[in-house]
Order: C-alpha cells, then sequence, then structure tokens
DNA sequence: GGGAATTCATTCGTATGCAAATGATATCAA
DNA sequence: TTGATATCATTTGCATACGAATGAATTCCC
C-alpha cells in the first residue's frame, strides 16, 4: 500500500492495517529530519553560532531590549532553554543583563554593540541559509510549504 | 512587505533589505516549531517513550536485528546519539544486545518479546500522533504537504 | 602478506529542550 | 490588608544531537 493510501486512510479514519506503519512515511519523523538537514546547512555557513543563538540575537535586534522571559516567548523556548542561550551569547559579550528597575524580578536582555555588529553581519549569510535550505523546491512550491507549514508550526 | 514578497525576492537573488529579515518567516525557525509541536503532541500520547526511542524500536519491528550503527543511519542518528537511545532501551528491557560472530566490531540489536508487545501497542497511538500533527491541514493539503516536506528532508 | 584506509563503537564535551521543584516578587481578591 | 495566585527566573535531572578523538576490527589494494 502505498503512503498516499495510508494518509488517505488515516485521515479519515478508517481502520489501518498495522503492517502498514512505516516510520519513514511518519510526519514527525520526516519533520524531525528536515530539521536536522536545516541544522547542518546553518552550521556550515555560521559555525559559531547555533541557530537558537542566532534567533535570541535576531529577536533582539527586532524588539530592543526585553525580559529574559518575553524573549523566551518570543522565539519558542521555556525559561530553562533560554536562560542557558542568554547564558552563553553573555559569555561572549554579545549581549548584555541589567535588573528591571520597577519589577524586580525581571532581568533585562540587550544586545551589545558587539553583538548588533555580528547579526547585522549574519544576516545576509541566514539568508543564504534559507535559500539553501528551500533550494529542493521550485519558487511555487516554496510558497505553497510555507504556506502548510506555518499552519502546522 | 510582505513575507512572499520576500521569499521571491530571495529565491530569486535579487538584492534584499535588511530591514525585511524576520526571523518568524524563516524556515528553519518555522521547521523547529512544528517539530517542538509534533515533539508535544507525541508526549501527550506516548509518556513513557521518546520519538527516537519510538523510532528505533518501530524500525526494528522493520528490520529485525541489526547493528547499532546500521539502526542509527536508518532512523537518521548519528553513532553516539544512538547508542545513548538503545543504552536506555535496554536498560528497561525492550531491546537486547549481542556480538557480531563474524564481525567482532558490530553490536546487534533486537527487540525483546517485552519490546514488540510494546512497539505493537504503540502503533496504533502513533497513528493517532500522525493525525494530531496534521490535523491542521486537510487532506489534500497533507498530500501536498507531505510530497514537499519529503523534498526537504 | 602487509600497510593504508575504512568501518564500528565508545567516550568526551558542548548545546539545546523540557518537566518539575524552588524562591523571589508581583498581582488579585475577599 | 492580607492571603491566594500568578509570574519571572533559576536549578536539577534527563534525553537528544553532534563534532572530535580514540581504539578495535575489517577491508582494500599494491
Amino acid at each position: 500500500m502505498s503512503a498516499e493510501e495510508n494518509l488517505l486512510k488515516l485521515v479519515e479514519s478508517e481502520e489501518p492495517d498495522d503492517q502498514d506503519y512505516h516510520l519513514q512515511e511518519q510526519v514527525g519523523f520526516i519533520l524531525r529530519k528536515a530539521h536536522q538537514r536545516h541544522v547542518s546547512i546553518f552550521a556550515a555557513h555560521i559555525g559559531d553560532l547555533t541557530p537558537p543563538q542566532f534567533a535570541a540575537l535576531a529577536k533582539l535586534r527586532d524588539v530592543g531590549e526585553t525580559s529574559q522571559n518575553q524573549l523566551g516567548t518570543l522565539i519558542a523556548m521555556d525559561a530553562a532553554t533560554v536562560k542557558g542561550v542568554i547564558d552563553r551569547l553573555k559569555a561572549r559579550g554579545l549581549v548584555e543583563l541589567s535588573k528591571h528597575e520597577v519589577d524586580k524580578r525581571r532581568l533585562l536582555v540587550n544586545l551589545t554593540a558587539e553583538g548588533r555588529d555580528a547579526i547585522e553581519r549574519l544576516i545576509p549569510l541566514a539568508r543564504e541559509i534559507t535559500r539553501e535550505t528551500l533550494a529542493p523546491l521550485s519558487a511555487k512550491e516554496i510558497a505553497t510549504f510555507m504556506k502548510l507549514l506555518a499552519k502546522l508550526a
């Protein structure tokens, strides 16, 4: 039975045959592989920064100073994860931390001059990473894919 | 400028404006979020096994006994990662290890009876996970999306 | 046959990613 | 006002994920 037939069955809630379960046809598995491929392309172009670190810098460039938690929300990282990312960016002098004057719970994060330079310099590379990641698709396919992927995310 | 216009520019290698770089429109970022969402759906249905652990069991069910490295290749994990996954499955009695008689470098992995029971029991849940992950899309969109995603992975 | 290159597995180090527990602060509501 | 709740941040523990280095075994090829 083809992958398409299996998917159709699945969506229509027909009774599936366990013999027809194939890992390599499952969204989750392919999603994981596509993500892996992208990370690999990213690393080939930007070796000294990870995608999450880049995301933090890029978002700080957009929104300016924010709290660590708020930044995490903006780039889809939980509090524990964002802390590690910010710690490492701080250790490299790309971001600086300060206390919120009014709300003493908050830890404000902002780009340093060096961090701003870095993100501006990296954005053209990031465009190339996006281009290369999408290279297997035609322009029309890219438009379709991005629309559907956004629905899933 | 719209996301679509930016993508078109990018694909056609026109000069982009750095002001128009938006993290939330980049494939990598959305791919990461879609993957996160899937993992979360997976955890809600199968709490005592991770997607990589499930993948290892499902693939062993397909192919039977294989070497650890070969299994890693089949489920897209490098040697270091697959070792950890197999170690944990072994600790739980779901797989068993043995030495290859001829090629003494190889470590053979196979399902135990318990492991086989587990994967058979979990496959219906995995179908439901796939269904729920794809729920935001129509049947037609699913077919399109899976085709394009496969091209990227 | 034997040295070079390859393959298999392990280990180490670093970096996400998330659940759960904790502490400090802020807000809400009776 | 104060007690319950909620929010922000940190820490711990566990599980991927991968590069790089290492050692053992095999294969390649002259």
